[in-house]
DNA sequence: CGGGGAGTTGAATGCAGTCAACAAATGTGG
DNA sequence: CCACATTTGTTGACTGCATTCAACTCCCCG
């Protein structure tokens, strides 16, 4: 892990702002918030930002890179909680116990804001739309969870990668868009392997396997060499059995 | 739906506050907090409290009763999200989209107290630690989804079965104790059904029928006309895959 | 006493898991 | 640049947990 604490660059100007937690603050707002961040951190792939069991000291929001939250299982498997991807936050445990419950890990090369929990209270009192601003991208997550959580307890394994290849493909063509990246309709960057999103929704790799080559059969999808394509969003949402209007309004950002 | 505005009982007298997100404010805070609350609303069982797609307005606390939160699924199924028992919070959705995601309805006679949205953020510039009340409990309930999530995905009915039963156990004897009433070694009140269960794990009722009847046949709970007894709840979070210490801290509040 | 919801039981079906072997892609050192 | 090792992806056969469907019982409530 590499750490920069100087000559930050500033939020008002980061092109990943609407996807953050800071796109409801305005500019007088975002100068206060500039205060808030204490650092910027690399995490290389492979590398860990935390473990399960640590206490939690900062509040991360994602610039750049993929990041996976996990349990570890008693059996060797981890269980996925999501993905978090720029603009995503992190780690947002404040009161009394910061004992960590999940692992974080980069699935390829990441950068980090991070903003030291100590100092959150006393932000809050002079901008009270930061406690907004967190709240709101709190409320954002839960969601995702519920929809997540639906999904893995409803549906059948076709429906389940389905929709989880729809709601990342989604979130990564905001990214690319708004680095201004290739073309979004075309391939968009897709780092995660089968096992992730085996581990993801709860069945083997090997089913995943199976799943793939049926989405990709029917012409749902394609994929190679780390990048994702979705001809036809509509026809994907269809079979992830949900409306594509409400999956993009629950992933576009808080 | 009964509400009412004038002479509410104070917070600071609140027998359930322990469990509540106000558990860690002091007197002098707890004063202030009063203000936030606008009302209480009692729901009689089977009633709801809010629809899918309903706009947010007011925070909900728990203060009697259970409460589901539920999404409907296109085949007419619903998938249960959470339970939310007494000190729970519902419908913390501040921000741009107040839109909700999910419905929620009373399994028992319920009471809540209610706190406008639109009071929040200038509450929080007067007392800051209600911001960091209000994300510890939101935190708290996002590692419950973490949990239940990891359970619903990774392990078979029995598991899935015990950890549920468990985790709503473990609650509702807090709040039971705190309310004085009867020996929570003995049976708890517990006023699911059997196809409450199977709607919050994702499996069938006829399932969850079956894997009661192995876990009675086995000693670990006992239940009858809307109680349960664990006599033995280390047994039951070994069936449950999870250390009861940790399901503990997770449940007993923020 | 009768009706309806909740719970119980059995038999047949099917989706996904397991195991084992192999193929392809990726990375590493000589 | 090639040889080798390791990881990731692919395929087939068999097994098993959970679903489905149907019938039935129990219990509460009017």
């Amino acid at each position: 892990m590499r750490s920069i604490t100087q000559h930050l660059p500033r939020c008002e100007s980061c092109c990943i702002r609407e996807a953050s937690f800071m796109n409801q603050l305005n500019l007088n707002q975002l100068s206060k918030a500039n205060a808030f961040r204490s650092s910027q951190e690399m995490f290389a792939e492979g590398e860990h930002l935390y473990y399960e069991g640590d206490i939690a000291q900062h509040i991360y929001s994602v610039y750049k890179g993929w990041v996976i939250l996990y349990k570890s299982l008693e059996n060797g498997n981890r269980q996925i909680l999501r993905f978090a991807l720029p603009g995503d936050l992190l780690c947002f445990k404040v009161g009394r116990n910061k004992v960590l419950d999940h692992s974080a890990i980069a699935v390829s090369d990441t950068s980090l804001c991070t903003f030291p929990i100590e100092r959150y209270k006393k932000t809050v009192k002079e901008l009270p739309e930061l406690a907004v601003a967190l709240s709101s991208m709190s409320s954002l997550i839960s969601e995702r969870y519920h929809s997540m959580l639906t999904t893995i307890a409803s549906y059948p394994a076709e429906t389940k990668v389905a929709f989880l290849l729809l709601s990342l493909y989604i979130r990564q063509c905001v990214v690319s868009k708004s680095r201004g990246e290739a073309d979004p309709d075309c391939c968009v960057h897709f780092p995660i392997k089968q096992e992730d999103i085996s581990d993801a929704l709860g069945i083997t790799s090997i089913h995943v396997n199976r799943v793939l080559q049926s989405l990709r059969k029917k012409g749902l999808i394609e994929c190679k060499n780390k990048c994702l394509k979705v001809p036809d969003q509509e026809a994907l949402a269809e079979v992830a059995k949900i409306e594509l209007e409400v999956l993009e309004e629950m992933m576009l950002g808080p």
